[in-house]
DNA sequence: AACGATGGTTCAGGAACGCTGAACTAATCT
DNA sequence: AGATTAGTTCAGCGTTCCTGAACCATCGTT
């Protein structure tokens, strides 16, 4: 009973690419190839699927209802491709290849600082590729198999394909600017969380912003946004220059003069070690995972 | 980036199809292509992934050390297209499908008979196929895409892409043959695990059966095996015929003179339900699960 | 030892596929 | 209206993949 559906890794890469450019002309030359090459592809593509993926608009394309699902399709399996084609250049380098690490912020700058660099440090033959964002993109950069290993802030909705395990947990603090001493009218005890704000914090869509926001509202302040960054050090500087409070670890924050630790410990948001679920083995990237668990229980 | 490794469908049936069948002309008579085909089509599948995947011994081929990851890489990607293959089909007939159920004998003619009784009668639209087998078979069935639901025996190692969820705990017990009223010397009394047996059981690598031989050990039991069948009705009717003892589940195994219910509840299975994780959404098959939960919680 | 059967490969030739470049259509911008 | 942009269609050509036939090597048989 074979699968009688003829297709090629070729036509799904260029459905992705179709997908992740605003333009067709833009996804083929992304591609390498004519617009007219992708026109024909796509076509096929539809033909053999016997459904159509894209109506017309216009002169453009919008895609139909049918195309989210093999879309989907092709995703993971141009992912586990990758996976393949990675494995393969590995067996065929011979060597311990390298390790595609995907971090936060925080956890790349201080928590795992010293576990990196020791690793650098103990085998400098793998080549460490480091890439540190904000947890989605990494984990929407890993569901593509452009990362092998990422720590990232936990979430809920686990993905399709990605495993994770705990690593530790890390505290998120309330701060403030430091109240100048001729007063502003403010006692000197600390304000009650109805008279917190308003917040810099981290960009919409952000894990640990989600996190802050449900953290906040259960203290009962109210969550209004004035300013966003991604960097921790960003936040840290608008706070400095009275823009306004912020939520943020204090572990690798750097000195706190100036800031004014209104509610430690608000919150905590757990870090994670985020894999691939298909992946092929690698020894590089177990050695890489080991280290990481152990000092997170360090 | 793309991926930069061309692969068709059809080079992963041939390697899949090629590891199925004991020889190539055979694989190529089951495939439908002449072997001519197959062998130039391995040859471009080995070119293009850069690496043998068979080495020649004799006139026979044996696959290398490397042919493994290759061949989970194609039948993981093979399921998912045969997934995408059933999507579309069901797509366009515009009809709610067929559902492909595996259960193993019990789950079948005792556990869920009713619920798929009355199922059947609540959606008589909805095209059941129910395949009866081993655990172990059914969920091999159900990664390759042949099955969209399967009822089996709890596994310890989850498979890659299943998932499980519980159902119910099915109880064995220790069964004899009735000892002939005029004695055979032994004791009116129930006799000692280390007098137990010797055994007719399922077949090894049952899942059911490792329980079994797990559960006797510990109870001090020997197993020694001297008959397998992998139907419950076939192990019962050894044990009136006095060939051994057997473990089974009480439950819809039929009237029990001429057997002696030595030990019940000896240890007890747990039965789940498995999906493919990856699987498109089918509401035909939903609601059937839905059926089964709600029977199981009965 | 010789011979045939078996398992797999190689080598033409031909069909199908996929790409490029150019001509083309249609919506959008100015 | 005219230029521009987005995508398609078409002819031509190189590549891929199949069949059928010839071929090679190994295993069994008598």
């Amino acid at each position: 009973m074979p699968t009688s559906l003829q297709l090629t890794t070729q036509q799904l890469e260029y459905l992705v690419a179709v997908d992740t450019h605003g333009t067709w002309a833009e996804a083929a030359a992304a591609l390498g190839v004519t617009p007219s090459a992708l026109s024909q592809g796509i076509a096929e593509l539809e033909r053999r699927l016997g459904i159509a993926l894209f109506a017309r608009d216009g002169r453009r394309r919008v895609p139909t209802r049918d195309h989210a699902e093999v879309l989907r399709y092709a995703e993971s399996t141009l992912a586990a491709t990758r996976d393949l084609a990675r494995w393969l250049a590995s067996r065929q380098a011979g060597t311990t290849g390298a390790v595609r690490l995907g971090m936060i912020d925080a956890a790349a700058t201080h928590h795992f600082r010293d576990v990196l660099r020791r690793h650098r440090r103990h085998r400098p033959d793998v080549a460490l590729r480091l890439a540190v964002g904000p947890s989605r993109s990494l984990l929407d950069s890993l569901a593509r198999a452009e990362l092998d290993v990422v720590v990232c802030v936990e979430t809920e909705e686990l993905r399709e394909g990605i495993t994770q395990q705990a690593l530790l947990d890390d505290p998120l603090s309330v701060l403030a600017p430091t109240p100048s001493p001729s007063g502003t009218g403010r006692g000197s005890c600390a304000p009650r969380p109805a008279e917190w704000g308003p917040w810099v914090t981290f960009p919409a869509g952000s894990h640990t912003r989600e996190l802050i926001a449900d953290a906040l509202e259960r203290a009962g302040a109210r969550f209004e946004v004035v300013a966003e960054s991604h960097q921790p050090e960003v936040l840290r500087e608008m706070v400095l220059l009275g823009v306004g409070w912020t939520v943020l670890p204090l572990a690798g924050l750097g000195p706190l003069e100036g800031l004014d630790v209104v509610r430690p410990d608000l919150v905590a948001r757990r870090l994670v070690l985020a894999r691939r679920a298909g992946a092929p083995p690698d020894a590089a990237v177990d050695e890489l995972v080991a280290a990481l668990l152990a000092g997170a229980a360090e």
